[in-house]
DNA sequence: ACCCCCGCGTGAAACGATTCAATTATTCCG
DNA sequence: CGGAATAATTGAATCGTTTCACGCGGGGGT
């Protein structure tokens, strides 16, 4: 009635639960007759394997985490969604985990996904100090790929856009649109992403002489970018652009601009990074630098099973894309 | 070096590996000073827990799974959202899948979380016949409970939105705005939301006489809207206004009537439903059906919870919320 | 006729934790 | 000071698989 265990099935079809198993595990080494019978009692029986059994003796678990910065930003769903068909078709299955831009969550996940001996993680670290916890898991044997961020001097395979150039990119832009001071909005800087967008971004303010303010958001979501320009608005001479650290804080800097009545792309232009599908539909659709978010999910679930395969003799690799500009109607000077 | 045992532990602490358990699940079971060098033990060795072991044990697992239609529509991340905290002070750890409105990749889900041995599972179904499966899974001593789908006669708890009233609601601002004709995108059909908004919608429309046409989308995101509404528009006299069964699908038909120069609200107007977060934000801010997200998935995990806690003597319990219309631009007549 | 191999099966030993009855050491009380 | 209650620890059984060395009977080769 409640659950079977092979046991049961190895009793009902008359044979050892040796026998059992190897019906599911190598179907063509029994015979036909005492395969039909098996099957038959384990449809009969409603027997379902118990996964936890099957760990136990294999040592490790088929599973992949994901652990992102925020499950509701559709950046990481789309990283997500990159990465599951590899992982599918590799007989994985995903687990996604939200450190929500927390430290002691992405901590507390690590701990978890350990003890449940994941097969292999990818990750976007919280932090910089998340290394040494991740070092933690390489060293049992967990095969960890970030993601979004360089290996650095990490023993890790990584995946990575330039952000630093990314930054570049999206002040480049706007100043060549003539602006003489610009805005960041970002935070909170613990984050390497944040600061690598504002370095590239003080970089070529500093080159042509443009005025860099940055404002510092709780956090890099809709909320934190209305917050922010709620508070570049109350300076005496505002900047005239900003540059926000990703398309949710630039959505809610285009909230906030709206509500105080600023017209954009008029008195204050607007880029994000990113490029999520919502930028593009936004009240005025955003400029963004937009980041190759399937392809990043793609090839971090490859360099794990590159990793896996190899085994020991594996060295890591360090892929790095290239952002791209896109410039729509956010920053359109003309028109 | 790989990884150690509580074996391992007890050895090097001296004392059995009774006491190691002991000292992980009840502290106050054992001495002092022992719990000390276990613990110093534990330390140096870098033991980890193994989560199959002591599931095995324990016949079940902590994990809670949560099985979506599309992990990047923003109205399912926040229905996670708001379960996570619940499960995650229940001692739980959460498990998304994503079933991308398919049977078969749900049903394969269904099955590895079986194995797993999962302790609860929150679901919306892609189908109705997803039922027998599910009761499957009953059978077997998981509780499962229906998110945004009434239970009906099922064995379940569940927690729903009225999604007839919500196709109402959206159909009855049309027609109070003076549309003679309206158009339903949405699909596939088999999707129960689907059918329900629909089908208030239509109750409203036969009502007042108002023209319905349905356009049926592949499916309920971005791209099927813009699609859907390709479609509609090679009609000779298309409908006025458009009711999409999620903001997905609105976003995606804002941005096919945009293309083709048809002006929103004044040329046609749209209705959307969820009011996903980027729905305000939208290029026309979008009007939509709101309904609770997070309370959404709150309520599941609790009723969840319940049914675990009771055990054999639990009643299942239908929880049904009420949406709401929220009115903005892209329906606005005056303005 | 002998041996060996092959195809099918068997049974028992892991895997690593939890649990509980049994054991030993300690303290308390009359 | 004996005996009982209390505290701390042990050791073995158990959970459900997988794996592997071994048995057993029947051909085929020489």
């Amino acid at each position: 009635m409640t659950t079977s265990s092979m046991k049961d099935v190895a009793r009902a079809a008359g044979v050892s639960v040796g026998t059992v198993s190897n019906v599911l595990n190598r179907p063509d080494a029994v015979a036909e007759e005492t395969r039909r019978r098996v099957l038959a009692a384990i449809a009969s029986l409603g027997y379902v394997r118990n996964d936890s059994a099957r760990q136990l003796r294999a040592g490790r678990s088929r599973n992949v985490a994901i652990v992102v910065l925020d499950v509701s930003n559709p950046f990481f769903t789309d990283v997500v969604r990159g990465a599951e068909p590899l992982v599918d078709s590799a007989g994985g299955v995903v687990t996604v985990c939200d450190s929500g831009e927390d430290v002691r969550r992405e901590q507390r996940h690590l701990e978890i996904l350990e003890e449940q001996r994941v097969r292999g993680l990818l990750i976007t670290p919280v932090d910089d100090t998340s290394a040494e916890r991740l070092e933690r898991l390489t060293a049992h044997d967990i095969p960890v790929v970030l993601v979004d961020r360089g290996a650095g001097l990490h023993p890790h395979c990584s995946v990575a856009v330039d952000d630093v150039h990314g930054g570049r990119l999206a002040a480049a832009h706007l100043v060549e649109q003539g602006h003489a001071s610009v805005a960041f909005i970002g935070g909170p800087l613990s984050i390497p992403q944040v600061r690598d967008r504002l370095a590239g971004c003080r970089e070529v303010c500093e080159r042509s002489g443009t005025r860099l303010e940055t404002f510092t958001s709780v956090s890099l979501n809709v909320g934190g970018g209305r917050q922010a320009v709620e508070q570049m608005l109350r300076l005496p001479d505002a900047p005239t652009a900003v540059f926000c650290a990703n398309d949710l804080v630039a959505l809610g800097a285009l909230q906030g601009l709206t509500m105080h009545g600023v017209k954009v792309p008029e008195e204050c232009a607007i880029v994000g990074y990113d490029d999520i599908d919502f930028a593009a539909a936004a009240a005025v659709p955003l400029s963004s630098v937009r980041q190759p978010r399937a392809q990043l999910g793609r090839t971090a679930a490859q360099l794990l099973f590159e990793e896996i395969a190899e085994g020991k003799g594996h060295t890591h690799r360090n892929v790095v894309f290239q952002p791209e500009l896109v410039a729509r109607a956010s920053t359109a000077v003309d028109l």
